[in-house]
DNA sequence: AGTAATTAAATTGTGTACAATTTAATTAGA
DNA sequence: TCTAATTAAATTGTACACAATTTAATTACT
């Protein structure tokens, strides 16, 4: 074995996690375009669909999104009249996200696409089972470097 | 259970496989900015650095990017001095990429890359390894529904 | 109270990603 | 052989994604 082995393609982790990740997005396309919305504006509306209100920070936090992808994000949505925002009377410096009546009946309509997706994904059970628990093994730890360095 | 419980941001198995991609490339960074390279020219280079001259449309199959995406980063390559562009003179629809002298050398420098990125992903070695085999199983069929259709 | 530090969004600039279209070259078919 | 169909890149337009900076509001400190 080599030097180099382990810079070869096939033996990259992040690459088809990075390509899997594309790919199902893609699928998602033709169904979400029936609701007018894209990838992320659906994950937006997913949070608001479990919490009508939520400001930017928290909402950013929840999906691992920082408020320079957001905010036109937000803006489009809003324009669509899924969304209202208004800043926080008590803190001005923070941003309130607030669901529409028009964003809750969306959730009517997509109530299916988890379903349609799952049918588009070439995965058993099992194995859908064991990505599901590692990713989020993954992303519980993945960020936690920062709360050590406070500690140092 | 109600009827919305798949479409809980929680039940998904896109979101963490999309945030756990972002957040890894995110990690690559700060050592891939030591060479000069982002993210997916580093993939670009992994691929010349395995073989020396590949056809565009090649590429794209192995990277699953188009041209619309590749164009414009083999242009920064180019610039950057890592690869060179030609048209292939049989056929001249077809650009045949080919990595330059200092595009080999950079594979020296990159050679660690990989170790020090697995330092950074909090994830057992059993965990990663059946991630990578899930993940690659996924991507063995996820497009192969194109190949059925010609047949009906 | 008044200034400094902190916080949260928005903005700016760079770099993908991809669908759809265009352009140019090659191949297939009448 | 000449035209139609096909193929491969490049181009165009839209939508993130994120680092870095700016702006505005709030909090901490003297």
């Amino acid at each position: 074995m080599n030097k180099y082995e382990q810079l070869k393609l096939e033996n990259q982790l992040c690459f088809p996690l990075y390509v899997c990740s594309k790919e199902i997005i893609r699928k998602y396309k033709p169904f979400l375009s029936k609701i007018n919305l894209t990838y992320t504006q659906y994950l937006v509306m997913m949070v608001l669909w479990e919490n009508d209100k939520i400001n930017l920070k928290t909402l950013g936090e929840k999906l691992f999104l920082d408020s320079g992808t957001l905010t036109p994000v937000l803006i489009k949505l809003e324009q669509k009249g899924y969304v209202k925002r208004q800043k926080n009377k008590i803190d001005e410096r923070n941003l309130i996200v607030e669901i529409t009546k028009n964003g809750s009946l969306l959730k009517e309509q997509a109530k299916n696409i988890p379903k349609s997706l799952s049918q588009c994904i070439p995965i058993s059970n099992e194995d859908a089972y064991n990505l599901y628990i590692i990713l989020n093994k993954i992303l519980k730890n993945i960020n936690k470097e920062k709360d050590t360095s406070l500690i140092d």
